[in-house]
DNA sequence: TTTCTATTTGGCTAAATTACAAAATAGAAT
DNA sequence: ATTCTATTTTGTAATTTAGCCAAATAGAAA
């Protein structure tokens, strides 16, 4: 495999990596519709705040949500709404629902 | 969270963990229009040969692929097609390529 | 049946990931 | 300036993952 190709797949590979986690799915489904801050996700999700605080760090790092600061706060939402479609059509395929 | 909440959200985790791998997703794109062995497969990407029938059964496993039994070969070809469509949209919004 | 060839499985090690707790920052409120 | 509140960072332990090698299967070919 050439250099530029592997380094290519390489890189699809860490947006998936950045997704394969329930709880940033969780998080991606839930800012879709609403901003969110951490501390509001945390309470959600029912884990350390410092845990989500990396979920977070990890979907932003990748462009996956982006962050807006007022006041004290970060809200969150998501960057790329094509997620969720590609999560039906796989859920559909995978598990004829 | 809720339970059942809970439980799709890992679900739908074990999907992008199966797809977050370079080499399985050149497995992905290569089988999209042509069936080849886990031989061929492994001779293109130039890794063990067990290395790459472990990728291949976890992308078997999470009905990604599908094998096909023809004389001594399994030549696999692609189960969920929109994976590839989701990936050019990722990576659109994310590189703006 | 014996031999070849393709594929899978098991063992092992190194590297990456996740979680919590505690400490550090950042900035708003008093 | 001090105190609160939200968020991030650091340290650490437990778990998972990826890779190679060697051994085991499966079945076609001889």
């Amino acid at each position: 495999m050439n250099k530029a190709i592997e380094k290519e797949y390489l890189e699809s590979a860490e947006i998936f990596k950045a997704l394969a986690h329930p709880t940033r799915l969780f998080i991606i489904h839930t800012v879709k519709d609403k901003k969110l801050s951490v501390k509001e996700l945390t309470q959600l999700v029912g884990i350390d705040i410092s845990t989500m605080s990396k979920h977070l760090d990890i979907l932003k790092k990748h462009k996956i949500i982006k962050g807006e600061k007022h006041k004290n706060f970060i809200y969150y939402r998501l960057a790329i709404p094509c997620v969720l479609d590609f999560m039906s059509c796989a859920m559909k395929v995978i598990n004829k629902k």
